[in-house]
RNA sequence: GCCCGGGUGGUGGAAUAGGUAGACACGCAGGACUUAAAAUCCUGUAGUUAUUGUGGCUGUGCGGGUUCGAUUCCCGCCCCGGGUACCA
């Protein structure tokens, strides 16, 4: 019976759907194993054969570890929120709701056909209102928290106004925007909306007046990390600083912690290593230099050491001291200056990070220990949000500093000895000891910095410090699609929904596009206000500022929804609570985690965020989501391109191309014939401005550009799994997949190896049969058939425990090459292979169990152990002689002693060939591997 | 610029507490079976050289070093991929 792979694949996706073959209990005794992919974002585009690659990974994964006993969760949701859908809602006026719904049906159906082991009872979209209900109530509990740095933890809001009403904000120690110190009394006194100006400086949700990402073309405000290259990530529109009242994650309380848990957990290095970055501690101190004319600017260093170095200082364009500062015949320019670096961001400031700009201001400051007068300049590269927005400036120990020095004539000194001239070139590391610097005179720069510390401590200018480059996470969003802000505005103070009022459902408008006077979408609805006493939402009309007020008209960024899905799966459909606490006790957090590197700095950053909050307010157990996280690498897609003369129909074969003015074009790889050759007819059909094209050959060939990258629908290089699937079959495109190289290195899709994995597949199929029928034997193997078998259980359990999926797979081929030639087809061989294949090709190893005569699935077959007997090592062959000594390579179990090991190896007959008439004068043992003898 | 990852046959890739480099697979060449094809099976396949039936030499991006021995460790370069961008 010849290898069915469609039908077989067919029945047994059936089979594992009707047997709910997968599905995990919330709570049992078994020891759990949580398996966890990157729910999917449902494009519109479908799946190409680069996602599946982390599904594989982990379905195989997961397989591997029911196998082994464990009770696996291993689950799968939808990303649903986001601007992809809402982008195409307001071209088409279609609700985002109804694209994103026929998306996932698509993914759905894709998946389903490689035969994933996903637990599909436990389903959800981050839009469900059931769900979102939730994303919301934490929402609320951020808002109601504050973060004390004294315990180190988040606590209820009510716990700081309690401390508030005892002390005021003298005893605390708050995470927060910088406040002015109140008393007990003034705090009582205050009114209610002054109170609340005052809880929102604490509060780990809160709204502020704040520099942030103003994208226009988007149409709303975005977080750091999802701005690149002054670009947005999605859609790649210019992103403007701007002012602009936001909501806000007070995600730089957690910074420290944030930190300190990269070391507990198993993350690829360069993972951590760009988190850690992102958060970007550095040691320094605080400084603060006395104006002439009485006031003071306090800047913040990193390198206290070079305070001697001090030339002149630079405050950012934004500082809020400018104003003040600027001396009336500077006024002018520098209001120019501040106009100037307006525009310039406006046209994009093109990167020309070379290109020094600054303006003096006419005020001078006072050198704390020289008392020597620096000028006060604004240069943009100083950032306002970074430290304390200014800089004592050592151009002869900073690059950007003496960029600057340079451009303005401003004196350069040395106070570092042991680098370069400093008048060419800024001696920037931390190497060398102090000169022309007073009390710190011939220190090391280590020390210095130290000693400096203490010194400006003592004298009350300043104290020692840590900075972090993370920042606050601008978390509203002025679109449409996206969770509704559980919150209203009674007289400008925001207030919380009641928590059991919730989900407060994302509302029905007109259009997907703000409002003519530039608010939100979600202004558009008619019934978008808060009735306080019917606890419900009304009509706008009824808006009475006593009783009916506006709710919020933002949405929540696309990271809400995925910062605490995971949580989620544990227990997906309780109404009580976002999961229930036995549950979370069972599950705790993921074991292993898989999905891209993209997401280092955006979504993995977040949900460690929330999941540390919940933490801290005990409603989850663990202080890490994630235990351990493999990045997939990306699965490239190889283009092909075309090249057109420039303002012409004639196209020129690619050997022919030379420095001739062309543009390439991409086409799509369904054109080629073979290779790079292009189908000429099939090409003047794709497109009709092709039609008349002028094709000039190549030997009567027309030959495309190939090149390597990114797949994607744009790049019409995109291999659909669908039709690999109907040619080969879902077991051999995931055994595939993996064959091609290790997991986390991205590699280019080529089809050309897939047919060795195909027939691998057929040959394993072929040792259980026999002349066209099932047949397997009953007896006893021989040893070298258990070897092979025990080799092969050894060796491929121990690659799947390291996700060496690729060495695996070749281990199965050495095996099944084996058993053919041998013409194995006991029965007692096979059947464990069967078990052992099934994560990789499950489809194939279900029919052949069920033809081996069982009646349960192979799913919830335990996996074989290797058993050592069969593997008895024992010394090859291999004396070799060089440079005078005699070398030889040996197995031996490793508990043997050394002793033994010698005396073995004197019998051994070679040995003894090579000792002939010489005398033995070192045995040299390196464990395991290689002996040495000298002779 | 800085940080991370990586350079191994015609191709995808194995092998690193230093120990037969090229597992496994594709491709290619030859053969068996067949009227033929498909399928299947077998043999060979880093390069070079020779006295071509068991050898020699060269080979893991380049140049050095440590070692009896280096793809693996150290130093200095080159190239490719990814991340990041004035963070004081």
């Amino acid at each position: 019976m010849e290898y069915d792979f469609n039908n077989i694949e067919r029945y047994w996706q059936k089979y594992w759907k009707t047997h709910q073959t997968f599905q995990a209990d919330d709570i049992t005794e078994k020891i759990k194993y949580y398996v966890l992919d990157m729910f999917p974002y449902p494009s519109g585009a479908g799946l190409h054969i680069g996602h599946p690659l982390g599904y594989i990974a982990s379905d195989i994964y997961a397989r591997h570890k029911r196998a082994e006993g464990y009770h696996v969760l291993h689950p799968i949701g939808f990303d649903s929120f986001g601007l992809p859908a809402e982008q195409y809602a307001i071209q088409t006026g279609q609700h985002p709701a109804k694209t994103t719904e026929i998306n996932i049906q698509r993914y759905k159906e894709q998946l389903s056909k490689l035969g994933f082991s996903f637990d599909w009872s436990r389903e959800f979209r981050t839009s469900d209102p059931s769900y979102y209900r939730w994303t919301q109530w934490i929402f609320i509990q951020l808002f109601n928290s504050w973060y004390d740095q004294e315990a180190q933890r988040a606590r209820p809001i009510e716990s700081l106004i309690e401390a508030f009403e005892k002390n005021g904000n003298q005893t605390i120690k708050a995470a927060g925007t910088t406040t002015n110190p109140f008393t007990a009394e003034e705090w009582k006194n205050s009114t209610k909306a002054k109170k609340e100006i005052i809880l929102q400086n604490y509060r780990l949700a809160f709204r502020s007046k704040a520099t942030v990402n103003w994208c226009p073309e988007l149409g709303t405000v975005l977080a750091n990390d999802e701005v690149k290259d002054r670009k947005s990530e999605r859609g790649g529109y210019p992103v403007y600083q701007k002012e602009m009242v936001q909501w806000s994650m007070r995600i730089t309380a957690y910074a420290e912690r944030l930190l300190k848990g990269l070391d507990e957990i198993d993350w690829p290095e360069a993972l951590k290593e760009s988190q850690s970055y992102w958060i970007g501690k550095s040691f320094g101190a605080r400084i603060r230099f006395e104006l002439t004319k009485g006031n003071s600017i306090e800047i913040f260093t990193t390198r206290p050491d070079t305070i001697f170095g001090t030339t002149f200082m630079v405050l950012a364009p934004e500082h809020p001291i400018v104003n003040q500062i600027t001396t009336a015949e500077h006024r002018l320019a520098v209001e120019a200056y501040i106009e100037e670096i307006k525009k310039r961001s406006e046209l994009e400031r093109l990167s020309d990070v070379k290109n020094v700009s600054g303006q003096f201001t006419g005020a001078y400051t006072l050198h704390p220990f020289t008392g020597k007068k620096l000028p006060l300049y604004l240069s943009d590269y100083v950032l306002a949000n970074y430290g304390t927005g200014a800089i004592m400036a050592v151009p002869a120990h900073d690059s950007r500093d003496h960029r600057f020095a340079k451009r303005f004539g401003l004196e350069i000194l040395e106070v570092i000895s042991g680098g370069s001239d400093v008048q060419t070139e800024a001696h920037e590391t931390k190497e060398g000891y102090c000169i022309h610097s007073d009390f710190l005179n011939k220190l090391e720069v280590k020390v210095a910095i130290k000693k400096a510390i203490e010194k400006i401590e003592e004298k009350g200018i300043g104290q020692g410090m840590i900075n972090y480059r993370l920042r606050d996470a601008v978390f509203s969003r002025q679109r449409y699609w996206g969770e509704p802000i559980p919150i209203y505005y009674k007289k400008g103070i925001a207030v919380p929904l009641p928590e059991q009022k919730l989900p407060l459902l994302l509302p029905d408008i007109d259009k997907y596009i703000p409002t003519e006077e530039g608010e939100p979408p979600l202004r558009r609805a008619k019934a978008w206000a808060w009735d306080e006493k019917q606890q419900k939402v009304v009509n706008n009309e009824l808006m009475d500022e006593i009783q009916v007020f506006l709710l919020d008209t933002n949405t929540m960024p696309g990271w809400a929804g995925s910062s605490w899905y995971f949580l989620r799966y544990m227990n997906p459909k309780n109404e009580e609570r976002f999961v229930n606490q036995q549950a979370e006790n069972y599950w705790q957090n993921v074991d292993l985690y898989i999905g891209g590197a993209e997401h280092a700095t955006g979504h993995l950053l977040y949900a460690r965020f929330w999941h540390k909050f919940l933490k801290d307010r005990d409603w989850v157990s663990t202080e890490e989501p994630f235990k351990k996280l493999i990045n997939q690498g990306m699965i490239l897609g190889n283009s092909a391109f075309v090249a057109r003369v420039n303002g012409t129909k004639k196209f020129i074969s690619a050997g022919l191309v030379k420095n001739q003015d062309v543009q390439e074009l991409h086409i799509d790889i369904q054109l080629l014939k073979h290779g790079d050759e292009l189908d000429v007819e099939k090409f003047k059909k794709w497109r009709p401005e092709f039609a008349e094209a002028e094709l000039i050959l190549e030997g009567g060939k027309f030959f495309c550009r190939r090149k390597v990258e990114k797949m994607s629908k744009s790049k019409y290089n995109v291999i659909n799994p669908d039709e690999i699937c109907e040619k080969y079959g879902a077991d051999t495109l995931r055994m595939y997949e993996m064959f091609l190289g290790s997991l986390e290195q991205s590699k280019p899709w080529n089809t050309q190896g897939i047919i060795g994995v195909h027939q691998f597949l057929r040959k394993f199929w072929r040792l259980f049969h026999s002349t066209g029928v099932f047949h397997t034997d009953q007896e006893p193997p021989t040893a070298e058939e258990s070897k092979v078998l025990h080799q092969a259980i050894k060796k491929i359990r121990k690659d799947i425990e390291n996700l060496s999926f690729n060495t695996s797979v070749s281990a199965f081929m050495i095996a099944v090459n084996a058993l053919t030639a041998l013409k194995c087809c006991k029965r007692i061989i096979l059947e464990p292979l069967v078990i052992l294949i099934a994560p990789f090709a499950p489809h194939i190893a279900e029919a052949l169990w069920q033809r081996l005569g069982h009646e349960d699935s192979v799913s919830l077959a335990r996996i074989p152990n290797h058993d050592p007997q069969h593997l008895v090592e024992e010394i090859i062959e291999y004396p070799v002689m060089f440079n005078g000594k005699l070398r030889f390579k040996a197995h031996f179990q490793a508990n043997i002693p050394t002793t033994e090991i010698e005396q073995q190896i004197l019998k051994y007959p070679k040995i003894q060939d090579y000792l002939n008439g010489k005398t033995l004068k070192k045995i040299i043992i390196i464990p395991k591997k290689v002996i040495n003898i000298v002779l």
